[in-house]
DNA sequence: CCTGTCATGGCATTGAAAAACCAAGAGAAA
DNA sequence: TTTCTCTTGGTTTTTCAATGCCATGACAGG
């Protein structure tokens, strides 16, 4: 058991975020709160044997926050999701090919995994996802063009949204 | 969960040896080993949130070596054994029947717990003794007057019963 | 539009059932 | 005696099927 865990409480321009991760790569991120206690609730069961580091998370911030101002497109962070499902694996690889500034629809995402008619299945691995932004889960809505949800808030998902550059209702379907 | 529980480690005449109790009794008491890391490896599991105290065993200690030096009959340590299963329970219980200087074979004990054929329940009962030497299960031994098997090590067996003054073989049946 | 209803897939949790474990005892055969 | 086999009971662990959960989608009826 040599594998340490790190992580980090930090103030962006959206609010207080969380990152955990190990030497593989980030394993968790918290959606921006407005307080550091809120992050330590969502962080509070991973960070059992996890040692703070503010050293080791001052990229990921940076980044974060050249995000949040539109001048950051994509991400290249390396992620540590060793444990989950296949499926959800295969589900977050897809997520990650939507281009920035454009939606999917979750049965879009169904097809794409596989399985055209796991789509609830799909919104189960959305919800699930350890990584928010970097695994973009926020380009994944309705097939009616509707939000659906987001675990951070649908009024952040929009947020998100608008700073990708997508008006509200446009190529929502994709395809 | 406001039950406290401490420990101790303690050198006796015998060997190195440890006990873990709540406020209500003694929970667990470990044969004398040759070191006290081999006690520690058999409390581990137990030590989680237990805190360490020499003063709440003092007594138990002095009478322990008091036992072993055969100038000690019987112990009347409180015992906590909050959360075994009944049978456990009862065939200790009976176990504490059986008086100094004497043995009993598993049958009699088993028949004493409800059921003369549980006898390889009473076993399993005997192997789990969280107590041994307060809860005197080295007093159990086969039908047939073998020893058959004791947690601390046959030998063990032996010179507990031969402190108590049994012979070899001698009442082993009891009844 | 909005509301309800139904079908759908993968994971997480639950609970019942089965099997494994054990410090035995009785009997048979050597 | 020793060794073998078979039987026995309670606990513990493992397995497996059944449910419930969810960030959906398609359709029907207002």
């Amino acid at each position: 058991m040599s594998n340490t865990l790190y992580f980090d409480l930090f103030n962006t321009t959206l609010g207080w975020m969380g990152a955990l991760g190990s030497e593989q790569g980030l394993r968790k991120l918290v959606f921006p709160k407005t307080s550091p206690e809120e992050v330590v609730k969502d962080l509070k069961a991973n960070l059992v044997g996890a040692i703070a580091s503010t050293e080791k998370f001052v990229d990921l911030r940076e980044r974060l926050d050249l995000y949040f101002s539109g001048s950051l497109q994509k991400f290249e962070d390396p992620i540590d999701l060793s444990g989950a499902p296949a499926f959800f694996l295969n589900a977050w690889e897809a997520c990650k090919s939507i281009p920035v500034g454009e939606v999917r629809s979750y049965k879009w995402l169904a097809e794409k995994t596989g399985n055209g008619k796991a789509v609830r299945a799909v919104g189960l691995a959305m919800s699930r996802n350890p990584v928010p932004i970097i695994i973009p889960c926020h380009r994944v809505i309705g097939s009616n063009g509707r939000l659906h949800g987001y675990g951070g808030g649908l009024t952040m998902k929009q947020r998100l949204l608008e700073i990708e550059g997508v008006t509200p209702i446009q190529s929502h379907l994709g395809l």
